[in-house]
Parts: structure tokens; sequence; C-alpha cells
DNA sequence: CTTGTGGAATTGTTCAACAACCTTCTAGCC
DNA sequence: GGCTAGAAGGTTGTTGAACAATTCCACAAG
């Protein structure tokens, strides 16, 4: 191993993460959070132990330990002696997502200046256009969440991206539930892409005054869907 | 029911989180945080489930459920086949929580301006700098937490008190290993006193620059004595 | 229509067991 | 001596069963 180049090396420990066996807890937490961003676990659905274990063939208190960890992200809901319900969104955390978003991006957009990561923020535009242009607004979806996510990223802090992809998964929980997702996600590419050409062009002050008035304008957007639909 | 005033029963429904009784992975999860932040539980302790269950009097299974909610608090580290061990933090984590909370904290600045809400900001300053008179300098590091999260607190946002909270609780992990604490925090009393007068005469643009400069500072403090202490 | 009451179902927690894994020590080899 | 392989012991990962406590539901009684 002495004689390896260095490089090579240091790959290699990169991928030991990747290959490090996963434990069953952090498998059922993964296809649990999975299932619940794609809507196939509707808001509200209680998730028996029993039924949940027998199911996916894991013993209670394996299940227990996954719940606790969604319960932590805000995914799941665990009310004392009665089970765990996946959670509702109502307008008020629609709200205080967005809030929270913009406290996070717009760090995002401020440290931007100058650094040369703006590669994952222009792949995540051109990815939503093409989707768009497919007529694929599940794909124009997630590549939406990918462009905030990568916004910020360019902080460059781990505990910021983990945060975000945090408040995205349980932005996903109120999608789930909504109707007509073109017209959830198609207004906002246009602006995507200008607050992507804004950065590039090291205008970050101009970008952090779009990004605030797109992140209004969409939890606006949102929250008059949501009690419109919940009639 | 129905003849009692409608304020009786709002304030009832708001005692309800109250009286409910705790759970044992709840009242373990909340003893484990608290050595944690005390400084009783070492960097780097190994939590034994045997010893550590015995010891506390609950079995192996409601200790990993305790440990899953710990670990996504990153107060400990769960490390797959080894254990759980209390978090050691580096100089890169304490620059990115440093970084975190800047993106937090100058939110609460710039979402501060007219609303009525310093009361407890004020109330966090004038309790470190009694407690500075006094020499107690845990209660001056209590009184300083207690003052970004309040400055946090003033986005009105759930997430982000919870989340600051979080970090709080993390950079503990760091005090607790670190001699000297007078050092640490008295030359930052009259800084949070000046944020506090300058978010009081509405001048959040100055408080926002202050508050920036003022965590940078404690950033470049923090890493050059853990450095020098890790000798 | 509200208030008890009984029973079924579910959760909260513990215990015991076993496989898989890590660490350490020992024995043997060059 | 220094190094490698392998055995031994201890710890974690996961399961299944058990029991108390609690909630839920239906139904009877006032």
């Amino acid at each position: 191993m002495d004689s390896s180049p260095p490089d090579l090396l240091g790959e290699f420990a990169a991928d030991r993460l990747l290959l490090g066996r996963s434990s069953t807890v952090r498998r059922v937490t993964d296809v649990l959070r999975d299932r619940i961003a794609a809507g196939a676990l509707r808001s509200g659905t209680r998730l028996s132990e029993e039924a949940l274990g027998g199911a996916l063939g894991v013993s209670r208190n394996t299940l227990r330990e996954a719940f606790r960890v969604l319960a932590h992200e805000r995914l799941v809901v665990h009310e004392m002696n009665r089970g765990v319900f996946v959670r509702s969104l109502g307008p008020a955390d629609v709200a205080d997502i967005y809030l929270t978003r913009r406290a996070l991006e717009t760090e995002g957009v401020r440290s931007a200046t100058g650094s040369g990561r703006l590669a994952p923020v222009a792949e995540a535009v051109a990815a939503g256009e093409s989707a768009a242009r497919d007529g694929d607004w599940s794909a124009v979806a997630d590549a939406d969440l990918r462009f905030h996510r990568a916004v910020g990223a360019l902080t460059g802090s781990e505990r910021i991206d983990a945060y975000l992809a945090g408040l995205l998964a349980e932005l996903r929980l109120a999608f789930a539930v909504m109707s007509d997702p073109r017209a959830l996600h198609e207004p906002f590419l246009r602006r995507n892409r200008q607050i992507a050409d804004l950065l590039a062009a090291d205008r970050s002050r101009d970008a952090e005054a779009e990004l605030v008035r797109y992140l209004d304008d969409a939890r606006e957007l949102i929250v008059a869907r949501m009690r419109q639909d919940a009639q």
C-alpha cells in the first residue's frame, strides 16, 4: 500500500463512508423518508409499529429508533401513547419554513462573491429548464429544490446545508398534497435563472433582493393554495 | 364547559403541553444533554450501553432511542459497531457553527425594526452584566448564550430558535474543555450591550455590522484558544 | 345529550438471546 | 526483535416475547 500514489489513497478514504455497511435503522429511516417525500404516505397517516414493522420485516424496537430520527427531522409527529403520524403542514409552518430559508439562502448569496463555486447552481437551473421543456413537473420540482440547496451551499457550511436539506424535505410534505404542480413551479423557473445570472455577474446585492422577493412570493402562493385546497 | 369564558379554555389548551407526562426516553435524553452541556461527560467519552443503562436504571433499547436523538443533535457521535461517544469539536466545527450563527442571528437583527420584542434581549444583557459583577463566569456564559438566542428569536421563527438552541448547545462542548472562562466571555459583555443599544435605537443596520464583527472575533478567539489548549 | 364503563388494540419499556463486529492478546513465523 | 494470523472476550445490532399503562370505541345508564 505504501507504493500507491497519494491521490488514490485519498479517493479511497473518501469512499469509506459510502461502502460502510449501514445499519437496519439507517435503511429503515431512509426508506420512510423517501416514501414520505414521494407522497406515498399522506399527511396525517398513522404509522403503526406492528403493521409497519411487519411490512418492512423489522422489529418494533428498530422501528422506534427510526421514528425518533424522523421525528427530530419534523417529518413525523410523535404523540405520547398514541403513535407517530406523518406530519401535516399548516400555513404557519410554511411561513416559518420560508422565513428560515430566507435567513439561510440569503447568507449563501451574500457569501457567493468571487467564489468559483457557482457550477452546481447553474447546473440546477439548466436541469429545471430542461425538465420543463419535457413537461416533467416532478423533475422541475426536484431541480428547484436542488437549486436552492446549491445556493445555501455557497456558504460552505455543512450545518447550513443540512438545515436547508431538512427544510426542503419538510416542504415536500406541503407539495405532496397540492394539485397542479405546474402552476406551482413554472413561474419560478425564470426567477431561478435570473438569480443565477445575477450571481454569475457578481451582483450579489441584486441577487439577494431578488431572492427575498422570490421567497416572499412563493410563500404567498403556497399559503394561498393551501387555504384553497383545504376547503 | 360551554359556560366557561373562551379565555380560560384557551389557557388550558396552552397548558396541555406542560402537563403531558414525559416518556422515559425523553427524560434520559434531557439528563444526558444536561450532563454533556455541564461538562460532566468529557468530549470523547464512550457512552457504554450496558454501563449507562445500568446507572440510569433503563434498558438498552430505551437508551438507544435517546442516543438517536442526541446523535441527530450532534452532541454525540454514533460509530457503527463501536458505540456512541461524546462529540469533540475541532476548529473546523467551531468555524462552521459561527458561520451558521451569523446567518441566523443577523436575520434576527434585520427583522427587529420596530418590533416591541426587545425585552428578552435587554434582560439577557442585564443578567450578564450582573453575573460579571458577582464574578460568576458560568452565569455570564449562560446569559451570553441567552442573549444570542434572544436575538435569533427576534425573527419570530420557531425553527430558527430551535436551530440556534442546538448550535449554542454544541458550542458548550467547546467551552467545557477550555480554561479561563473569564477571558472567554468578559470581552463580549460590552459588545452585547452595544448591540442591544443599537437595536433599541432602531439602528438595525449598525447592529448587524457590529454583530458580524462580534461573531468573527469570537470565532477567532475560540479557535486560537483551541489550538493553544490542544498542545 | 352527556356521563360512566368495559374491553380491545396500541404504545412504552424491559428482558433475554444471539449474530456480527471490534479490540486485544497470544503464538508463531521470518 | 518485529510482524502477521488467529483465537478469545467484550460490545453493539437486532430480534422476539412479555407485561403494564394508556388510548380508543362502543354501549349502557342517567
